[in-house]
DNA sequence: GCAAAAGTGTTCAATGTACACCCATGC
DNA sequence: GCATGGGTGTACATTGAACACTTTTGC
């Protein structure tokens, strides 16, 4: 492969959800060039007419189901000796989806290798700087949980309270105050109850949806 | 100039200072290209064997006689239509400096066109999208300076603590009380007392400087 | 009636905000 | 001695943290 002149510019999509208690991120095995059979995140070149967004939900519907999810800009990551063969700055992006539940593979069953989900607690090794982009993008989700409403990307159906806590929980890595959340969350206005209840082998619980599926800064915590 | 296959990469910074109680920017008079004339933000290519920070600070060095300065990435401008030329994806930076004093003008006197110095409140036309590269800044910077100890990029020498006070108002644009301002900010332990004083038709103040000149995220206001 | 999660209120500590007076200097 | 900014302290409001008991359901 010959080396351009000047820079290649490709996206990555680091892709993030609650599962079962535990954030995971959505990885796929790449098939070719220096890191043949390494787990990677979904990502490809940028291509001649379209935004660095559009390329990234392209790679993304390419390389998984995942259908218009919610983006958005991480960082760009520029060092020339990041990609052993090219030099190709990346820019990365978050992705947040709700809870896949079962389907905990993604795959388009064909040109690509299965995308998996893979807790964060416990990644392989990622090719390139694949392993500093998820840490980033953790810290990133982690600080922004707390200033903006951005969990509304997790959380697409009603939802209880309790479940609600526990996303928080689960990104922040520690427990809160279940009396204390819930009063905090409620008075800042961004859930409107809706009348159905999710019922279990004990009381019911109210459920919940967004006011508005728009991002905005608000204190959440 | 012919279409390049892929994006080419480039990177501008907004370089921001504070200056006679006004927020500044840096702008250099392009001289070619489809804005020839046009006010714009320093910048230009990111060559194959340097990183983004190193292209900034080489385009910062050609074009302006600033070195050495604090720059931190912003976030990467895409659009295809951003430049109506080529395909070029921006990596935007923002560099602070503290105030330049009489220096107003930034020359390196030769290759380049005079970088000047414009309060961010009335600025020109700028070339490409680098109007909304200056307004992300300037938001970025007002959300940084609150939550981090940012501030010391803009002070390097030692200061009165109504210099500083000046500096995060002129930022964020309001007032703050001058008793709530110094308890704080001496509360965060960031400060260093100088056992010199600056005099003036006053009563002499106290100066300080910071303990620390890294990056750091501390709760300021 | 018992287990399990839902729902509710109060107390205390810490932090932020508003505000008024004396101090040290230059002229 | 007066104008100018420097320096300090106190009262009140708001917010966050800790914490215990009652309720509703399934089994």
């Amino acid at each position: 492969m010959s080396v351009p002149a000047a820079p290649a510019v490709a996206v990555d999509v680091a892709v993030l959800t609650v599962h079962a208690g535990a954030l995971h991120v959505l990885l796929v095995q790449a098939r070719g060039g220096p890191f043949a059979g390494w787990w990677a995140l979904p990502g490809g070149r940028v291509r001649e007419a379209e935004s660095l967004e559009d390329a990234a939900r392209r790679e993304l519907a390419a390389q998984t189901t995942l259908r218009g999810i919610h983006l958005e800009q991480l960082f760009t990551f520029g060092q020339p000796e990041r990609d052993p063969h090219d030099r190709v700055v990346s820019v990365a992006y978050i992705g947040l989806v709700p809870d896949p539940g079962s389907e905990l593979i993604a795959d388009t069953g064909g040109k690509y290798a299965a995308a998996r989900w893979r807790p964060v607690s416990r990644l392989p090794a990622l090719a390139y700087d694949h392993a500093a982009v998820v840490r980033l993008a953790i810290s990133r989700v982690r600080a922004k949980l707390q200033y903006t409403n951005l969990v509304y990307t997790l959380l697409p159906r009603p939802f209880t309270l309790t479940e609600l806590q526990s996303i928080y929980e689960s990104i922040l890595g520690r427990s809160l105050d279940r009396r204390n959340f819930r009063r905090k969350i409620l008075s800042l206005g961004l859930l409107r109850s809706v009348d159905r209840t999710r019922r279990g082998s004990h009381r019911p619980a109210a459920l919940y949806v967004f006011r508005s599926r728009r991002p905005r800064t608000v204190a959440v915590l």
